[in-house]
DNA sequence: TTGTAAGCGTTATCAA
DNA sequence: TTGATAACGCTTACAA
């Protein structure tokens, strides 16, 4: 090993010189020539402090390349001016609309967003809820009612507010800014049976853990019940949330016989993948197959026939999120339930069947 | 004001109740009967401690709905095993795939992702990524290479490792996972002129400080110069990345006399709105006009015609950044510059321009 | 307007 | 195996 001496000890002074540390406030204030608290105040409330002060200090902050410490300054100030949200997935835009408003509100409200995704598992939402409070997260938006009851003991005890997004239900633990996914389901499959539709089949995300998936399931069901059809021998593939699995359950339903003749699907993206299977197996929508989908994303306008679907009030709903959250974490409101519309919007891919 | 003194009071201590601090470390050591000390070796090396201990010490945690805060925590242990990312938008999916590798490759190394969008703004990345440092992100995952040299002074002083994805170039100030935007574009423009195309006009996202965007250009004028067509007098539209820009640009490209036969988008997104608009315009695709894309991302492959792109390695590009991150920061590499290959996707959206 | 100093909630070193 | 205790980097009374 003696031979390796002077080499190494010359690799390790290299190293030590470059892992300088980041520049502190106390090196600001030592730049600067004034104390911590002085350089605190510049940053914080620049109005506190002379001109000249504030000059020298900001100079020193630039020349140093200095940049306060998150977690210190939270641990101080007990503020963190963060919001959480957690959202089921990042992977397809169905969220990223109604995020992007939530965002934009907390913003004019001086608040910054922090976004995890659980890919639809109840797990991993518990996982981040507990990351993002450890993370100073002062508010949380969650995505459904769907959840464990310890995870509210758990808000509770931190004293973080929760509002969930893109559900509503009069009797949720928490509050929420959302719609009623089965009265909206309920309207488009009524729609489906009134253009003459008779064996209908739904794709449909897992219900499982999924109060909208469970809950559009059931519209359609309704729909069925009412016009006195068999809704228990309706075919319902449960499946993940992505254009081939919506391709994949698509064949599956129309290698059955008899075939449906429209295929209804729990969201726009399941109702993409069904077409581009449709145009593949040689079958023409909607002519030979009607095919609806729910969100109304811009995916649903740019294929072709256009998606008849249900429009859900994305920015609306992550404006008022934003609103009702803030308002909680200030303390000025517990939080309700609003309850907005999702409405039908027809488009091409839906007409009366062929003929038998 | 002396007849509301009662219900006053009666409310201040309500809130007061509510607002009950959440537990401390502090607290769970005393409800366990052991010091901090123990307690956080519980959470950390759970094998440090005895069984018995343990058993105390978890109990506790549980019922008092303990989280640790992650600010103490990496302000004592000056580690934090989170990493950051900054891409350019989260509104459509071009970003996500990548992403989404990356993120995986890195739990497998035991760290957690952050991320934040800079909406392709240079300032608001700055701001991005003074954001993710201060909340103590150790290294950075960023795309492309136009932005101030300032960034890597502040990033160097602050020793936190970046990585540039999406962009190749041998010359780059930061290490990165890329491919060559120019050349990639170039073959798939030697491709549409190979098809007959004379008359190519380009949309694109603006160029200013967007080096993808700006080589991709550069590649489509490349193979005109090559096929000794006029490439200063193509028709370049820069736009932002959105479905409707895309459609909005394709419109202006197609009132103009004589009409491109074929239009060749910065990316998928541009080129979905360009097609949106061309039915809508009853242009045939490809029959009149000749559309492609570059990403490869799940849209070209659901809209009809399938689109003729490029297709990009996200998966491949997002886990080898991940690896050669992670090696920076744990200090084992100084990160180099590795070139992946885009390469071209042919489709239906690119035939032959029709006879004059 | 500025400085002093006491926390904030963890981890880690050192003894016991 | 456990417990004191000194950091960690910042904010904020309180004093000057």
């Amino acid at each position: 090993m003696a031979r390796f001496a002077g080499p190494l000890f010359v690799l390790t002074v290299m190293l030590m010189t470059n892992l300088r540390a980041a520049p502190k406030l106390h090196d600001v204030a030592r730049a600067a020539g004034v104390s911590t608290a002085t350089v605190s105040r510049c940053l914080n409330f620049p109005d506190r402090v002379s001109r000249e002060t504030r000059d020298k200090v900001m100079a020193a902050v630039r020349t140093l390349g200095y940049s306060p410490n998150f977690g210190a300054r939270a641990m101080a100030a007990k503020r963190t001016n963060t919001i959480g949200a957690i959202i089921p997935t990042m992977e397809n835009a169905i969220f990223a609309r109604g995020l992007q408003a939530f965002q934009e509100e907390l913003r004019q409200s001086g608040y910054t967003l922090l976004v995890a995704s659980s890919s639809y598992r109840l797990d991993t939402e518990e996982e981040q809820i507990r990351s993002l409070v450890a993370r100073g997260a002062e508010g949380l938006l969650l995505i459904g009612h769907d959840r464990d009851a310890a995870i509210h003991h758990f808000l509770q005890t931190q004293g973080v507010p929760a509002v969930v997004a893109w559900s509503h239900d009069d009797g949720s633990a928490l509050p929420s800014v959302g719609f009623d996914n089965r009265r909206s389901m309920r309207a488009l499959a009524d729609e489906v049976v009134a253009t003459g539709h008779q064996r209908i089949a739904v794709i449909s995300a897992a219900t499982q853990s999924n109060d909208r998936a469970r809950e559009r399931v059931a519209g359609v069901r309704n729909a069925l019940d009412a016009a006195g059809l068999d809704a228990a021998a309706m075919p319902v593939v449960e499946t993940t949330y992505s254009i081939d699995s919506g391709a994949r359950a698509f064949e599956e339903l129309m290698t059955t016989d008899p075939r449906p003749t429209a295929v209804i699907c729990g969201n726009d993206v399941l109702a993409v993948g069904a077409m581009k299977r449709a145009r593949v197996m040689g079958l023409d929508v909607p002519g030979d197959v009607s095919i609806t989908g729910f969100d109304d994303i811009e995916l649903a306008n740019v294929v072709s026939p256009a998606l008849t679907t249900v429009h859900v009030p994305h920015r609306d709903m992550g404006r008022k999120a934003a609103r009702m959250l803030v308002d909680m974490v200030a303390g000025n409101a517990a939080g309700d339930r609003t309850q907005l519309e999702a409405r039908l919007c027809r488009r091409e891919s839906l007409a009366p069947p062929a003929k038998a």
